[in-house]
DNA sequence: GTACTCTAGATTGTATACAATCTTCCTCGT
DNA sequence: ACGAGGAAGATTGTATACAATCTAGAGTAC
């Protein structure tokens, strides 16, 4: 939270929780409740209840009626489906770009630019790789034009971060990922349609295979306390 | 209202207010204040606040930093955007059921049979007409097994209310709309993925042209205020 | 030992009061 | 006539108090 400042504490309240939850500082299923977070955070409670409500609904937390909020533990099914919708909406967008053609292509240049760079030995941080990759999806999105997808993509992103984060920590998944997207750029820019949406799947797919297991070291970490 | 029971004021006021909105019960960029709805509504800010939050994320109005809310004027493109996310949504829907093949099929005969009624003459109101359509994609949504995907269409559906009962209100729609139902169910079931994604995608595209004239209609008649 | 009841605490829902900020409009000076 | 400045009102943000409901645990009867 250095440098960044919110207009309201409610605000400010989500993101500090929304960070801590997703660098897993809290164990799963881990109960939250109004009173707890007034006294930490010094505040009354209107402004933690924002907080909480808006967490909520944002897949953070989960409400249990009359006892609180707890830290919202998700299940392989749960992440699975999430990375169909992932799937669903990217490959739309994948198709809107090969379909469009040469349309914003600045973006993309770039995109391609970045990756092959990251390809040719430049070595990253693990949180900076998981960061590149989700501004990659991201601004293909964002090329799509449509606001609604990219706003729906980035909720869905910003959950799924929390998993994410560990499957970057495997070195080799990085030299793979440079492949996939330049894949995907390349049938992009040749309007190859269905090869675009082949790549993309392929890329989507594999990163959902790895989380799959990455899923049972984070939960076998959070539970070893 | 009636029979419905709300655990809590919050939840009733939202309730009430996007009812009113869906029938464009507001001239649009209406403005409504905390205070003023306080008033209308006889409780105190904390609940008409929580509502008031509820609507904006939700999408059905916008807040207006220091000048309170007002209900939320989607404009052509932003409805566009709506129809394309339903479109990602729902194409990778029939493209899994497609593909699943037999597992769930009594919810899709039931579909079929309801369709198939509704095109042999029993002929039913514009309201009921568009909660039946709603109704038949969320089911397919809903057999494709992905909590979370049909979360999202029916948060999108909602918000594509507000013109869809204009849309309906067209009687030669209703014929076209059943033979394109039935016509995705058919090649579900005969497991012929391409086919059902363009009978899915001619639906959508066509409800999306006829919004498109229904918009203006709809805009006309809520400025002739 | 088990099941039932009752109470104390925990927790949220709602109302209200106060503070801070922004908007708007009026006034005053040029 | 026009712009700067300021004051009153509107509006939200935050704190606090009270009420209602639920939970959990102790104690008791059998």
């Amino acid at each position: 939270m250095v440098g960044r400042q919110f207009s309201n504490l409610s605000a400010s309240i989500v993101a500090t929780l929304k960070e801590r939850i997703i660098h897993w500082q809290y164990p799963p299923e881990h109960r939250l409740t109004e009173a707890e977070l007034c006294q930490k955070f010094g505040v009354s409670r209107s402004p933690v209840r924002e907080a909480l409500r808006t967490l909520a609904t944002d897949g953070f937390l989960k409400k249990m009626p009359n006892r609180g909020y707890a830290v919202k533990q998700y299940n392989l099914r749960e992440i699975e489906e999430l990375y169909e919708v992932r799937l669903a909406l990217e490959l739309f967008v994948v198709e809107c770009l090969a379909k469009r053609g040469t349309a914003k292509m600045d973006d993309i240049d770039a995109l391609k630019q970045t990756w092959t760079c990251l390809l040719n030995g430049s070595s990253k941080k693990d949180e900076e790789l998981a960061r590149l990759d989700t501004l990659f999806h991201e601004t293909l999105a964002q090329a799509a034009g449509n606001k609604s997808l990219l706003r729906q993509l980035r909720a869905i992103n910003e959950r799924l971060l929390l998993f994410r984060m560990i499957d970057f920590g495997k070195a080799h998944r990085a030299e793979s990922t440079c492949h996939q997207h330049l894949e995907i750029l390349k049938r992009i820019a040749a309007k190859d349609i269905s090869g675009a949406r082949k790549a993309m799947q392929r890329n989507i797919d594999e990163g959902r295979k790895n989380v799959h297991a990455a899923i049972k070291d984070a939960l076998a970490r959070a539970y070893s306390f």
